[in-house]
DNA sequence: AATGAATGAGGGTTCATTCAT
DNA sequence: TATGAATGAACCCTCATTCAT
């Protein structure tokens, strides 16, 4: 029982290979727009331009131009957990896992350097995006420091308030040397970033 | 010697009594405003209807909605120093004083949610603004950071790196805890935030 | 010899069942939505979503979404004639005809309001068949007075003009009595109204 | 204590000459347009174009388009009154009353063709308008009957229906006779129809 | 015959800014 | 200085129609 998610909202989900395709280029469109001038300065037209449609064909797709943005961080809020996630296995322990997730997202975020701008954009656009985005992420990262805990690497008692801190301290590295600045050393950035509060958190 | 440049540009000074009077009425209206409902959703009509002058009055005080709101990201930065400053000579060490700071920080912006609204959307309305404004405030840290090393209260090397990281921790946890949430007990959360840094910074 | 011009201009004339079934599916789903919402309240989409067929299915039948209404007020004109028409003929003189006529107009608009929106309609999306609706109609009463002077049961002179005075009444009733108000005594009104214009008729 | 009415729905009663001059040459332009090429194939700047104003002069005055349609309508429903009302009061007995009222709302539908478009197009487009319209007009002719009747000019018991029958007379033989048709004889239509209902209204 | 994606002219509305008083 | 009418570029969105499959 596939999409039965919304009345009719917008058709969505296109059904021929053509169809797939036009909501591809939509959306990288779009990604590139909002990256590069943010939402209230990109027209539908500069994104169908782009994209290489019609301006009508964005609305066979998206019921409004919030909609794509909605979509959009949706999307790259999953980007974000699939940049960073799998690393994480290879972490030893807890505190490692935090360095490497770190490390991994600062190089995200300079690689897509669009996603930090529009993540951050939506706590104006679209504040429900934002909220639902760092519910998530900075859950899943005080999940890890409870798990951590748990294990006996980290000290008792770290957990949602801490995981903010490091949310915060991430996404502000993350704007400054890796966008802000064109030619940081990110690994080094990390490593006293990491330095900083690991002796917070271990045990 | 901070070049004192342009932190009123394009602001007409009034002559009268009066014209201080708008002009003053004008700055709160557009911090309500812009701080309840955003940027792009207020009209120059929101800031004259509720500082209660003729819409054409606005021009006579700022030649561009984008000026006033530069103008507010100027008051509101000095409003936060302010807030925070003169609370630091009282910690009897760098520690202490960056846990007093956050604290300051925290309460403030619980108090003055509009600030927090207004400076961050700087980022998308006028990037120049966001950018000073955090690079004078982590300009603030890194120097009492490395005061404190100097003193040899903190361990050498700490500086830049770690006043953004600090910043944003801060910033994220203002969010968080003092806007997100109507009650949180922003000791605790200054407290566990201060307990996450300080062996990091410590000697 | 009634030039049979075009009732069914640009009407594609169905070759297959299954084509028939979708023109009739087509026809109705129109009638209803055009009823319900009006002419330009209402999308080709609102159509084929009814009728249970593709978008470019209409295009198969109709040049275009003019084209339907045309061909709905021409059926629809249709309609009004055989509801009324087959009972005039129990009728025992010209009077006592338009009674019935009267009668059972306003029966038929109660029963089918949609009809009078949309005939009411033509008069600004396609005056052509709102002037041939009428021309059709009232030339239909015309003819009957007419007659009833030739016989000696109305007096002479009656013609056009009290043909269109007749007709106006009766529709204004219809839309009054027949669609404004649900449970009107429609018996009353048309004898009323009938009464209102019997002395002026009879001879 | 004036326009208390809405809120700020489109700011309204303009304050200056200039604007009530603009205000005015909006409500001409509009009656114009509209009453030429109907409501849905006029647009906003057919409008201001015709009235020599800037297109957003339009909303200074005027909500929405539908917004200046309903005034419109209302600002005609009182010229038909004020077309007709002052005759009436020549009139010998009621019998004549109508008979003048019919006349003289003949001679200025044939004079204000457009009237009768837009009056009528209101079913459509705003049919609160045409309902309040056709309540009020013919709410007057009741009234007319009724007090003939009291007064034993006419017969017991005319009332509403037959007074929405009338109406429903009149409004089609000015579309017929005084907009379809360029130089009907008026007068002769006005005598033949009176002569219709005279004999079922008398005593 | 049927489908549904694609098209783009056109429509109503907003709003920062200018200007005459 | 203050006022509020006037301006018009720009924007989002609709929808009848076309087209490739």
């Amino acid at each position: 029982m596939p999409q039965s998610d919304n009345g009719d909202a917008g058709r969505r989900v296109p059904r021929t290979e053509r169809g797939r395709r036009t909501l591809r280029a939509l959306l990288d469109a779009a990604a590139q727009e909002f990256g590069a001038r943010g939402y209230h300065a990109t027209g539908i037209t500069d994104i169908t331009r782009r994209a290489g449609v019609a301006l009508g064909s964005f609305y066979t797709y998206f019921p409004s131009k919030e909609d794509i943005f909605r979509a959009l961080v949706a999307d790259l809020s999953q980007q974000v957990k699939e940049a960073v996630g799998p690393h994480l296995a290879s972490a030893p322990d807890a505190l490692a896992r935090e360095q490497v997730a770190l490390s991994r997202y600062l190089d995200f975020v300079r690689d897509q350097q669009m996603l930090y701008r529009i993540i951050d954009e939506a706590e104006f656009v679209d504040p429900q995006s934002y909220h639902d985005h760092y519910r998530t992420t900075v859950g899943r990262i005080a999940e890890r420091l409870k798990e951590g805990a748990a294990r006996g690497e980290l000290r008792e008692g770290v957990g949602e308030i801490e995981a903010w801190a490091i949310a915060g301290m991430n996404m502000f590295l993350g704007l400054r040397y890796g966008v802000w600045t064109e030619d940081a050393d990110l690994g080094e950035v990390s490593a006293r970033a990491h330095a900083l509060v690991a002796n917070g958190l271990r045990r």
